[in-house]
DNA sequence: ATGAAAGCGCTAACAG
DNA sequence: CTGTTAGCGCTTTCAT
């Protein structure tokens, strides 16, 4: 592949010359614009990525940090961010951190690199305190788990609100018995919703019980199944779920089918994120969409302007109430 | 960021020398070696990877082209070339065509302009002209799909045995009016597993019926609704459905809770992929289990060694049945 | 064993 | 409007 000079060459002008018209940034003329273009042709050139991110020292790429590209709630964020990144002239650099710190060690060293201008993090086990300590010198925004008392600008949802809503619909359905199936509560978006699926029963008079509060250490369908087992070997059984995600909301109506019995007569679900899968069961999921690809759209958004120096704020977008068949 | 030069006149040697220690290529001696340690230590240095980049024009980044992320049988192919990537030093950049050739013609451009140092396709929608011109000159491999014509080394399975074997599966079932929900013909993949569903068929006596042939255009769990209402409403009806796609499948099984239909005494479902949700369904699904992440972890190797200037050549690697309950 | 210096391909002052 | 030139940060001969 032949480099500037050989086009400069070519065309019998100045390494700058073409520079200015390959960026075309400052006023070349019409000829010599024309000369250069058609050595660039004869030449089959194409400039150097290599060559301009040293110079510039960017490199027109962004970390996309997640613990695992196989969770579908994740997926459509990325769509976003990639559509926008690209329109923006920008590349992603999908890293899938498996919760590991070690992983995420790796990656967060290819920022300090200078491999990528910029990071989304999408990963609610990051070390909080190494992310802010990078953010200190490097651009970074949150998508969907931020940190409470952190500076990172961050887009998500109401939480809390959502949560709130998912139960009082449940409720306003006669539901007076409704267990909880969440992640880890050392997750924050865990805490939240916890905190909307208190307020409600509390608003409404109905007690809650700890024995109702099932916490899954994966993030899998198999963690639904074990929700649902220990639920149903309770004295007092519940007879409805709120699912913080529609991965656990679908374990627990698989294992719900398993045992014969049936949704939502003997226990109404409801999930959390409206993955694609969510409309495929049977019956189909009542949950909380996420405005997933929006999500990823600003928050690619936030983190090229953050590059470009630009002030950014957080923002919290709208989620909605999507009542299907298992309530 | 400092640079090596800062390194250089804190530890009192030149940047040869810190680029050695760096790299520990040629001997230093212990005692400067100590010496330039520390002052990285101190200055908490961080080699660039874009000057390196520059230096050696490698990039250290592997280009992974898919049509979407979303598709959950492309999640556990990235893990598998994750991991391996790492282990030997590089890092996936991974890009979404979304079939979409104005798409892809930028990440060939990337590939072009010395941003990746090779690509892993895994694309079946890719324009095999441009991807066999550009093989000409950069390190290319195709994971699952791959060009029958073409020279470029390529990891998949044995697709035509495979849908010979889930077919003969049904057969054995005693099923003889056997359905076929395909891809659109164009991908490779879907005329082999054609080729063995109408192997199994012929070698049993069984008539192909074109009327049972029903090929998607996207695929989405809507294809297979539309599909099975599609095979329904023949004169006709097939009660079986060999579907090329976990996808199709579970729409298809889908579309037959919604009728009231039960799986498998009215209608016998068979799978492809075996994706994570393949045994949430209701029932769980039958399925051709490929080995995804080492199909991915394969690729990574082989795209990296032909990087390395190795010679690499094309594998074809075992697939498995697995019988849950829709068949 | 170490240093000096060239140069990877590009952009951006600065000068003309 | 265009050319000259100085680097961006690094690796790698070639000397010493």
């Amino acid at each position: 592949m032949g480099s500037i000079h050989e086009v400069a060459k070519h065309a019998g002008v100045s390494v700058a010359t073409v520079s200015r018209v390959i960026n075309n940034s400052t006023r070349v003329t019409e000829k010599t614009k024309s000369r250069v273009d058609k050595a660039i042709e004869e030449l089959n050139y194409e400039p150097s990525i290599l060559g301009r991110n040293l110079r510039t020292s960017e490199s027109k790429l962004i970390l996309v940090l997640l613990p695992s590209v196989a969770n579908p709630f994740y997926t459509e964020i990325i769509s976003g961010i990639e559509d926008t990144a690209i329109s923006r002239g920008y590349h992603i650099l999908l890293c899938e951190t498996d919760s590991n710190p070690e992983r995420e060690a790796i990656y967060f060293n290819l920022i300090r690199k200078h491999v990528a201008d910029g990071v989304i993090s999408m990963d609610p086990t990051v070390n909080k305190e190494r992310l802010a300590e990078l953010s200190a010198d490097h651009p970074i925004v949150q998508c969907s788990e931020y940190d409470e008392e952190g500076t990172i600008p961050h887009v998500t949802i109401d939480n809390e609100l959502a949560a709130y809503q998912a139960v009082k619909h449940l409720i306003k359905l006669g539901q007076e018995r409704i267990a909880l199936i969440n992640s880890d509560e050392k997750f924050l978006y865990a805490r939240e919703r916890r905190r909307g699926y208190e307020k409600a029963l509390v608003e409404y008079g109905l007690a809650v019980k700890k024995e109702w509060i099932y916490n899954a250490n994966k993030l899998e369908f198999q963690s639904g199944q074990l929700a649902v087992r220990n639920l149903l070997s309770q004295g007092e059984k519940p007879t409805a779920i709120f699912a913080v995600s529609d991965i656990f909301a679908i374990g627990a109506l698989k294992e719900m089918n398993i045992k014969g019995m049936r949704v939502p007569e003997d226990m109404a679900i409801i999930g959390f994120d409206k993955v694609s899968f969510s409309n495929m069961t049977h019956p189909p999921l009542t949950t909380v969409a996420q405005p997933m690809y929006r999500m990823g759209s600003i928050s690619a958004d936030m983190i090229i302007n953050k590059i470009c120096g630009k002030e950014v704020e957080s923002i919290i977008l709208d989620h909605e109430l999507i009542i299907r068949d298992s309530t």
